[in-house]
RNA sequence: GGCGCGGUACCCAAGUGGUAAGGGAGAGGUCUGCAAAACCUUUAUGCGCCGGUUCGAUCCCGGCCCGCGCCUCCA
């Protein structure tokens, strides 16, 4: 099964594979660490690490670049606001990341690469670039790309930039550019701010040049996967594309994936608009990790996600039924055989499962299979119908599901039990959603304990004492199961 | 102003030139000591509005209305 994936250079269906025959080599931009990461940021990780797993699901295996950008202006502003080097500003908030990576169960890419550990890379380019002619240094010591050295700017984006006057939107004064849409190769030094000595000149590296760099150094001079947001396509990766085709003369990236931005509450995600959430804060308010990937990557990285509250709160709620439904599968007694319409059924959600991510990773689509046969496992079971042979199948499907989806298998105490240790460390207690701090209150084991006292409470018919056991765990959002196989409790 | 995307049931959302997946929520029922879970029934003669093409359009074309994104740091 070939991917066909959207690719924003050809502005159509491509099927995505390896050129060498054996392993996809992608890079995809990762984050500037100034902050915590958003839900919109990982809204894009998540995005990538769809296409990553349903890659391996089809058995391609992935050598996949992720650079982390450790120095550029937000960073140098905050780091001098907190009055210390960004070699010390930064790592915080690059731990922090992996931390909400593995939250979200986003898988760690093969390569991590960091902006400043890559500046003798990056100068090599520039370096390169000035003896093709294409870049130029002003009187302050910054380098620049020349637009006009490479024709085919605004391929990728479909601009066209002949009509843009020089200086109409860009602040044309700052730097003596010999075009205003020129752009910054090498930053020249300025006091206090973080610098190296290079060949090139005192000074710090442009936005953009790194990613050059560090693809190219990675993954060769040309690739098959670029992916990043859609804001990333224009300027930063028209300029990529400039920097590296200028000097190389072969195609950069053959493929190019971006992920639209997500929406709250209809409108972009802006801290001034008073909607912008980190994946920390909305642990703190207690969902889960699992909800929020879920509802996160439900829709199809194409279109626009609207994320609200209540989107949380549905895609809790079908988790649930997925890892009840799992549960009943493990749990249960089967006979042995196989029913044959069981068995299609399975094939068949597994047949429309793969074919839906296949067509431009369609995740909606690719629900819809999986909860139908959830249904109809459910029924057969109901029925007494369900059958050994039929259970493997079913749970097969599920291991595909959980391959890409991830959120079946329950990991989410962890992350939420991290965010809650973070938050107190830090100060951040008032975050702290009430009925959080409640359930975080009881053990596992003091569940155990209470739920066996209620069974034994059961058994002599003593009901009032059951029950009262049930609503002291249900308002520390404890939720009791009772089945013929025993009692299952779950935390809410 | 330029470029692009979207408007499908109470909410989210897929989709196709031949008559509307899936999830969530609500209502009724089965089961249960009561619940929960599960299952069954139910909730769009309808897919922003108006024209056109067609035997037939939610899906194609044109116009209009509304919302959103990019064009500048931004995932």
């Amino acid at each position: 099964m070939t991917l066909r994936l959207f690719n924003t250079l050809t502005g159509q269906l491509d099927p995505l594979v390896p050129s060498d025959g054996k392993t996809l080599r992608m890079y995809a931009c990762g984050p500037t660490v100034y902050d915590y990461g958003h839900i919109g940021n990982f809204r894009t990780f998540l995005e990538i690490d769809v296409l990553r797993r349903f890659l391996r699901l089809t058995g391609i295996p992935i050598f996949h670049v992720m650079n982390i950008t450790d120095v550029d202006d937000k960073i140098i502003r905050n780091a001098a606001q907190a009055g210390i080097p960004i070699g010390e500003y930064t790592p915080p908030f690059v731990d922090a990341f992996f931390e909400d990576l593995e939250a979200l169960r986003i898988e760690r890419p093969e390569q991590i690469a960091r902006a400043t550990e890559h500046i003798g890379r990056m100068v090599e380019l520039v370096q390169k670039l000035a003896a093709a002619g294409a870049a130029y240094q002003t009187d302050d010591g910054s380098w620049y790309f020349r637009l006009s050295a490479f024709p085919e700017y605004g391929k990728l984006s479909k601009k066209d930039l002949s009509g843009i006057e020089d200086g109409a939107r860009v602040d044309v004064d700052e730097y003596e550019k010999d075009s205003a849409r020129d752009f910054a190769l090498w930053k020249a030094a300025r006091p206090g701010e973080a610098s190296w000595e290079t060949p090139i000149g005192r000074g710090r590296p442009g936005w953009h040049i790194e990613c050059s760099a560090m693809a190219m150094a990675y993954l060769g001079d040309s690739f098959d996967l670029h992916a990043g947001g859609e804001d990333l396509m224009f300027p930063h990766h028209e300029n990529e594309i400039a920097q590296s085709e200028t000097v190389t003369h072969k195609p950069f990236a053959r493929h190019w994936m971006h992920v639209r931005f997500l929406l709250v509450d209809g409108r972009k995600m802006s801290k001034s608009e008073g909607n912008f959430f980190t994946l920390r804060d909305l642990l703190l308010k207690g969902y889960k990790a699992s909800a929020i990937r879920l509802a996160l990557i439900s829709v199809p990285y194409r279109h626009q996600l609207n994320f609200t509250f209540e989107g949380l709160t549905d895609a809790t709620s079908a988790i649930e039924r997925l890892r009840t439904f799992h549960q009943r599968l493990l749990t249960g007694q089967f006979p042995a055989g196989e029913d044959p319409e069981l068995q299609a059924a399975a094939a068949k959600a597994q047949a429309e499962y793969m074919a839906a991510l296949a067509n431009d990773l369609n995740t909606a689509e690719a629900r819809a299979p999986i909860f139908e046969l959830v249904r109809a496992a459910n029924t057969a079971i109901d029925q007494g119908q369900l059958l050994a042979g039929d259970r493997d199948a079913i749970l097969a499907v599920l291991k595909d599901f959980d391959a890409v989806f991830d959120v079946i298998a329950d990991r989410d105490a962890e992350p939420t039990r991290r965010a809650v240790e973070w938050a107190k460390r830090s100060g951040r207690e008032a975050g702290i959603a009430p009925a959080l701090l409640a359930s975080q209150s009881i053990t596992d084991e003091e569940i155990e304990a209470l739920v066996a006292e209620r069974t034994q409470a059961k058994k002599q018919r003593n009901f009032a004492r059951a029950d009262q056991i049930r609503n002291d765990l249900a308002a520390k959002g404890v939720v009791l199961e009772d089945s013929r196989d025993g009692v299952r409790w779950k935390r809410k």
